[in-house]
DNA sequence: CATTCAATGTATGAGCCTCTCACATCGCTC
DNA sequence: GAGCGATGTGAGAGGCTCATACATTGAATG
C-alpha cells in the first residue's frame, strides 16, 4: 500500500522542484557544496533518494538550479539597493561593494554560483551572470570615451566583474578573517578598487599611456 | 606471498606522496576537480585503493596538496617572467597579464588553487598565496603615496589579486570562448586593467574624491 | 462520471567511492 | 640480525549517484 511517505499529506509532492532547491541551498549554507548529497536533500524534503531524478538530470543540474535561483537573488538585491544611486561612475563603484555585501548573506549559494566545474559545464550559468553584468551596461557607456565606447564599456564591466568576484572569493575563503566581521570594511575596499577601475577606463586612453615604463 | 603488485618493482613505492601529488594534477587537467577520485590516483600510481590514506589524511587533503604544489610552481613563473620588469607600476601591471596566461597552461590545477572549499578549509592554501602576494609587497609600495603607505600598499595588492583572481575564473569557465583562443586577449586586458588599478592608488586619495555621489 | 495517460514518486539495486582496520612487508637502527 | 616504525595490501562497512521497473495520482477526455 505504501501510505504516502512520512513527512507529506500526499503521494505527489506538488512543487518538489522548488523545494528541493530551496532545501539545497539550506543544506549548502550549513555545510558547503561539499558536504551537498542529493539524498540528504531528498531526505529533507521527505521523498525517496531517486525523487530528485524526475526533476533534475544528475547532482549538478540541481545545484545550478540553485547557483539560479541565488543569481535571481543577487539581481533583486541590485534593482532594490543600487540601481537609483545618482551618478554612472558611484553607481558602478556602488555595485562591487554591494555585491560583496550580498556574499556575506548568501554565503553558500556564492560558493555554488562560483564554483568551476559547475559554471564551465552549465551555460545558463554564466548567462545569468552575464545578464546581470548588461543591467550595467548603459552606466559602462555613460563613464568610458565616446571613441570607441562599445569596446571599452564591456571590457570595463569585465575588469568590475572580475574585481568584485575576486574580493568576494577572498572575503569567502575568509582570508580577511571572519567573512560577518570584516565584510563592511572589504565591501568598501571594493567600492575603492572600483572607483580606480572607473576612473580608468574613463580617461581617453587611461591615466597611464601604453608603455608606462618610462613616466 | 603477495607479489609485488603489478607495476612496480618493490612492495614500497619510493616517494608516494609526491607520486600521488602529480597523478592529481593529471587527472584533474583531463576529467576535473569533479571527476577526480582517490581511488583513481591509486589506481595509476599502481597502489591499493588505501594506500594514499597513509600519506593524506583525506581526499581534501590530497587536493589541497596538490594545490600547493601549483602555487609553488606559479611562484617559480613569476620569479622567471615578472620578477625583473623595469618599474614597479609596469610590474605590478604585468603580473596580473603573466597569472592569467599561467591560468591557461595549469588549467586543472588553477581549478583547485581556487576551489572555494578547499581553501576555506586548509589555511595553507590561503598563506601560499599571501606568500605569493607578499612578493608583490615591495612594488607596491614603491608605487602608492607616501603617507599612510603601509595600508594602501596592502590594499592594492588585494584589489589586484582580486582582480586577477576574477579575470582567470571567467577565462576558466569559458565565458570569453575557448580558453586557449582567448587566453593572450585576456591577459592584456588584465594587464590594462591592473594599471588602472595601479593609477587609481598611487594617487594620495585617488582620483575620486570619498563621497563621490556629486561630483 | 469512468477511463486513461502522463507526470511524479517509490523500491531496489548495481557500481563506485571514501575511509577504516587488521595484517604483511620492508628499510633502518642498535 | 632482531626489532620497530613506516608504508602497503586486502577486505569491507557505509554512503552516494543514478538506472530501472513499478505504484500512485491529477487532469483531460469521452
Amino acid at each position: 500500500m505504501a501510505p504516502t511517505p512520512k513527512g507529506r499529506a500526499t503521494y505527489h509532492h506538488g512543487d518538489l522542484a522548488a523545494a528541493l532547491v530551496q532545501t539545497t541551498l539550506e543544506i549548502i549554507d550549513e555545510v558547503g557544496v561539499r558536504g551537498f548529497s542529493v539524498a540528504e536533500a531528498a531526505r529533507r524534503t521527505c521523498v525517496s533518494p531517486g525523487a530528485p531524478y524526475r526533476h533534475f538530470a544528475d547532482r549538478d543540474a540541481l545545484l545550478a538550479a540553485a547557483a539560479l535561483e541565488v543569481s535571481r537573488r543577487l539581481r533583486a538585491i541590485y534593482l532594490d539597493t543600487v540601481a537609483d544611486v545618482g551618478s554612472a561612475q558611484e553607481r558602478l563603484a556602488t555595485v562591487a561593494g554591494s555585491f560583496v555585501r550580498a556574499a556575506a548573506r548568501y554565503r553558500g549559494g556564492l560558493d555554488i554560483l562560483f564554483a568551476p566545474g559547475l559554471r564551465a559545464a552549465h551555460p545558463e550559468l554564466r548567462d545569468s551572470t552575464r545578464e546581470f553584468v548588461d543591467l550595467l551596461l548603459p552606466s559602462a557607456f555613460e563613464v568610458v570615451a565616446p571613441d570607441e565606447a562599445a569596446v571599452t564599456a564591456v571590457a570595463l564591466l569585465d575588469a568590475l566583474h572580475a574585481l568584485a568576484r575576486g574580493y568576494v572569493a577572498q572575503l569567502l575563503e575568509g582570508k580577511f578573517g571572519d567573512p560577518d566581521d570584516v565584510v563592511e570594511e572589504v565591501a568598501v575596499r571594493a567600492t575603492r578598487a572600483a572607483r580606480a577601475l572607473v576612473a580608468g577606463y574613463g580617461v581617453p586612453s587611461g591615466p597611464v599611456r601604453e608603455e608606462g615604463r618610462d613616466r
